[in-house]
DNA sequence: TAACAAAACTAACACTTGTTAGTTTAAATT
DNA sequence: AATTTAAACTAACAAGTGTTAGTTTTGTTA
């Protein structure tokens, strides 16, 4: 099944949102690289915030199911946050472009696009403190401010796509590996 | 001692900067905000390029000299991480709206400017991962995968910035307690 | 008060922006 | 072969962009 007009736009329109931002590319660069005009761009897609939602919008769902899912299951607090480390390192891989321009420019989507993400991503956090507090009350997790945790296991999470970026040569496995115990069991050797 | 109009500029356009983004302020826009016409600003600065240019080297400069210290200093490596991460709390506490902009806008700097800021960063990165090398060759960090750890703790504490601007209420000494914590010794209970 | 410098102004420039209307070409279906 | 549909095209729009030139206002110093 190969990918509709459509598709092939929104995701070159990823690649160069990534590369250098919603707003310093224009209608003209995206249709360039496609090797179409400005104009032929609208007979598949109405507007170019409508490219930016849609991008968005693909990965925060997939993100909000995964959490939804892992947080009924009958898990203990730890394995649940080795799983959702491994979900974000899988769809980092999987949708690298779409998830730095999340990242990037959530902040240039409008009125109810910009609405919905933020939905999602308050309903993300949501969850994700809800499964460290699960983690404090059953004492396997220390009594560290939970804000402090959320934001910092969740930023690096968030920008995993950096690192693809960069580090193309080191293995996935490795990543793997190492990311859980540096984030949960920290660096310095007990 | 008070401020040049110069300055005026640059502290409100950092402001702006972070709010938007570089590339969704106009000078008109940022001249507005301060009471004037776009064609005024002009007499303060050469262009907006030179206030991105300003903003950002501004703490790159600030971060690099201080890791420069630290580095040559002679401390255990975990002294010299404790000493890291307080420096980037205090420095996001002083320049936050500058910070942000530096990690959302970098990549709209230009040529030269472009270039001083990367080899600035490449130079943290280099030290800071030198550190990190001592710490394991004296046994006192785990062997985790060098480039890992890098990513992790420095994506966190790059993106401080996002936390003060949600948290206000949270005390800064919970912070400088809990982060050092959060990022050396992990986040599960041994 | 006259002279000077700092900092604002108006007006305009060349160019880029997202988007629409109407038309032509290419491919698929009847 | 005729018809329909998908997807490209040209041309143009109104609005916004960073920036320059030249001028006027404001405040300070001689």
């Amino acid at each position: 099944m190969s990918l509709t007009r459509k598709q092939e736009i929104i995701i070159t329109a990823s690649r160069l949102f990534k590369e250098r931002g919603y707003n310093a590319i224009s209608m003209r660069d995206l249709a360039a690289e496609m090797g179409i005009k400005a104009a032929s761009l609208y007979n598949h897609i109405s507007s170019k915030q409508e490219i930016l939602g849609l991008i968005i919008l693909k990965v925060s769902e997939e993100f909000t199911q995964h959490i939804n899912t892992i947080y009924l299951d009958e898990l203990s607090s730890i394995k649940k946050l080795e799983a959702i480390i491994q979900n974000h390192i899988e769809i980092t891989l999987k949708y690298t472009h779409h998830l730095a321009c999340m990242n990037n420019d959530w902040i240039h989507l409008e009125d109810e696009y910009k609405q919905r993400y933020l939905n999602l991503r308050n309903e993300y956090e949501s969850k994700f403190r809800q499964i460290l507090q699960q983690g404090k009350d059953e004492g396997e997790l220390k009594d560290i401010d939970l804000e402090i945790v959320v934001f910092s296991v969740l930023t690096t999470l968030r920008t995993l796509h950096i690192w693809y970026a960069k580090k193309t040569s080191i293995q996935v496995a490795t990543l793997q590996q190492d990311l859980p115990k540096t984030l949960l069991y920290g660096i310095v050797k007990s």
